[in-house]
DNA sequence: TTCCAGGGGTAGA
DNA sequence: TCTACCCATGGA
């Protein structure tokens, strides 16, 4: 089946598929050519199917499921993972009065590719912290591989898994398969948290949070730090921290023409204010050779 | 062998 | 609050 889902007129498909490295990670699989994105999605009731989303014009969208599935389900996955919900008025209207960001409304920047769920994004930011993008792709994978649910008709490739799944297998069970390294037992911990109903994660994104108190609840998840939950608050629609990688520490290096430290990469985007951190993502384009 | 990658947790000051 | 050190993993 398929349907057509409406776009904000600030909404580019290729720019949020670009924003980030996440479009390279299993279970989404990205086809330039055809500028298609695909997913391995497991339904609420427990159906795995594949979603493919395309650009059918600047207006819409088409979505296509591999069975017949509920619409408003579906259509509530994918908005989340084009943050269609996300207003980009102000923030586009601020860049526009500044010459060196004046590309990002006129490339209709602004939003961020994301998982249909938190957990996912939480998970996968994880993945990224303290190794390479190659390890992260690889760990990724292996989570999937061990404890993703199989699409019917092609199982060697899945969907990602749920809480359940991993909170399902003991930690030690868990760190032999997955091979997250340190990583590991913050995984399985948010898992089994989530699973014993001891932490509503989903919950951060649908209350009324004010920044400060989201900022403090997610650096209290383990695993998380000042890098990770910058990257979950740009994903929950708060531009204004800049999460300080390897690519932020490069780029402000250049600009500044020497070795930088975070403190100074921080410095560096202070004036752009609440901004700051959306501001920093979509700063200069991001040629990162193997996104 | 050693270093380190889209950092985080902890101890000690 | 700030610093030093360790942390699994695997590629360079």
């Amino acid at each position: 089946m398929n349907f057509l889902l409406p776009v904000p007129s600030d909404f580019s498909f290729l720019e949020t598929i670009d924003a980030h490295g996440w479009r390279a990670l299993l279970p989404f699989v990205w086809n330039a050519e055809s500028a298609t994105l695909a997913r391995i999605e497991r339904l609420n009731d427990g159906r795995v199917v594949r979603l493919t989303l395309c650009e059918e014009s600047p207006h819409a969208l088409r979505v296509t499921i591999s069975e017949p599935a509920d619409e408003a389900e579906i259509a509530a996955r994918v908005r989340r993972m084009l943050q269609l919900d996300l207003s980009l008025a102000d923030f586009h209207a601020y860049c526009a009065a500044r010459s060196e960001l004046d590309h990002i409304p006129a490339r209709r920047q602004g939003r961020l590719l994301r998982c249909p769920t938190l957990w996912e994004d939480v998970v996968k930011v994880i993945l990224t912290t303290n190794t390479t993008w190659t390890q992260t792709k690889a760990m990724n994978a292996r989570l999937i591989a061990h404890f993703g649910t199989s699409y019917p008709t092609e199982p060697d490739q899945r969907a990602f898994p749920t809480p359940q799944q991993i909170a399902a297998v003991s930690p030690e069970v868990f760190a032999e398969k997955a091979k997250l390294g340190y990583r590991a037992p913050a995984v399985h911990h948010l898992a089994t948290t989530i699973t014993q109903g001891e932490f509503d994660l989903e919950g951060l994104q649908t209350a009324e949070w004010d920044s400060p108190t989201l900022w403090k609840r997610l650096l209290a998840l383990r695993g998380v730090g000042p890098y990770a939950a910058s990257c979950l608050m740009l994903y929950l629609g708060r531009g204004e921290r800049v999460n300080v990688d390897s690519w932020a520490r490069t780029l402000v290096g250049k600009e500044l023409g020497r070795p930088v430290t975070d403190a100074e990469v921080h410095a560096f985007f202070e004036p752009y204010g609440t901004w700051r951190g959306l501001v920093y993502t979509f700063y200069a384009w991001r040629a990162s050779p193997d996104e």
